[in-house]
DNA sequence: TAATACAATTCCGAAAACAGGAAAACCGCC
DNA sequence: GGCGGTTTTCCTGTTTTCGGAATTGTATTA
């Protein structure tokens, strides 16, 4: 503890509370006057925090905003219950256009969980109930965010074994991998009874602020029923829905 | 940098990151576990952590969960349009019932960010358009929100210099300290030609999850007429309004 | 192109914080 | 009251941090 009553930890702190609370990326000069610190200071600070992914640097550009990590850390904050009103809406009406299950679901840890769930009229299947964790290579939603993170967390991700859940589940590497290409591609994922069996879906990411794929939308139908929508309109519908939430995240400055 | 390629500040962030991930609170041995650390060390710097509110001790329990600042981190960055339907009818229906401007502030770093403001029919007056950037010193939304924030917060606020916007600002450090004294006395914060000249306005606190005061309600009128309403009117009408967004922002559990 | 101003970066010794073994205190449970 | 485990305190060698001074980088202007 220092003079001014503040640990090392804390300043950490206060710069990244700093970043945040800029409406644009702040250079290490101006974090450095709103704290009051020397200029050698905050650039070792802030090279620490970007050295673990908690601040990063705009490409090209010597202002800094809050990193990746910070933001899992930050969403991992909200409740399943804290999603309601900000997405419900934008939900409800994807269910509208495709009369199908549509579902929110977040990055935690390893897994996709599934924060929000609406359902069309009269439908009684709970495909993805809210709590529900996913797997990131046998969901739609799943493979839609794991397909726009680091090649070092699919990396870390493809190191450990993965389960098997029908005859279709992809578990191999390389049929990952290229199973991923396919969907930053074609711009949507699908998962097509390799999870549950007789369910087809279809997933697509969902940015915040800073560009990172924390989120997804995925939308799911019994195989049977749902294959007769093409694919391309699922496609436009979830991209369209997809922007609407990113900018409800903060995607959008 | 440690034998395991680790600076203090990663074991810090590991910490939260296990916690985040955990569903339920951890115990400190089970954080130990996870991030294979001994007692001593995990009790040293979880208790860092909590010294300036990342972690959080479930009250009568040895629990710990991710603490308020965090939230208030992510509540920065969220996206300032769109703030929930429901806020916008709540404040309506102030509007309606004062037939005064209101708003909802933001606390945004050292400041307050009008994110949300609703007008009387006929009212072209913008007083705070979102957007706007509201001192915590001297409007009535933003001492609402600094009267309730850590002394340690408050500190650091007053020791920077304060902007004089009126003859009526208040700008020195007790006299600041006396009125935010009188705001949680009062239940009311109340700025009267403090900000810009001829204007009466009033705010009141909102509470998020855990407690804190991340937002406030403003209802701002010409002072001339605004005054012939009895202050204690305006003080149950905000109460109310204010259960009702604290409601909306997942501060009742 | 040179001159200028300021931002970013490197260096480094003094000072502070951290690490984790040992041991004591605390707790819930028979 | 005794027992097994968890939490907390204590403490010292080690590591990290701090920030002044000096250097390099980068726009902007003359």
């Amino acid at each position: 503890m220092n003079a001014r009553g503040e640990t090392p930890l804390s300043r950490y702190v206060q710069i990244l509370e700093t970043v945040a609370a800029a409406r644009t990326g702040l250079t290490l000069t101006e974090i450095g006057q709103q704290l009051d610190l020397r200029a050698p200071t905050v650039h070792r600070l802030a090279g620490s925090l970007k050295a673990i992914d908690l601040l990063a640097q705009i490409e090209g550009s010597k202002s800094y905003v809050l990193g990746r990590r910070l933001q899992l850390l930050l969403h991992s904050t909200l409740s399943l219950t804290d999603y309601s009103h900000l997405a419900k809406v934008i939900l409800r009406e994807l269910v509208d256009e495709l009369g199908e299950t549509v579902h929110l679901a977040r990055l935690n840890g390893a897994v996709a969980e599934s924060v929000l769930m609406v359902q069309p009229e009269g439908s009684n299947r709970a495909f993805v109930q809210p709590g529900r964790e996913l797997p990131l290579h046998a969901a739609a939603s799943g493979k839609a965010m794991l397909a726009f993170q680091s090649a070092d967390f699919v990396d870390r991700y493809l190191a450990k074994p993965r389960a098997r859940f029908t005859e279709n589940t992809k578990v191999g590497k390389d049929e990952i991998r290229a199973e991923l290409e396919r969907v930053r591609t074609s711009g949507i994922a699908v998962c097509d009874n390799e999870l549950d069996a007789g369910v087809l879906s279809y997933g697509h990411p969902v940015r915040v602020k800073g560009g990172y794929v924390l989120y997804s939308i995925g939308v799911t139908g019994l195989a049977d029923r749902f294959r007769a929508t093409p694919t391309e309109v699922v496609r436009a519908k979830l991209s369209h829905a997809a922007a609407l939430l990113s900018k409800e995240f903060g995607s959008v400055e």
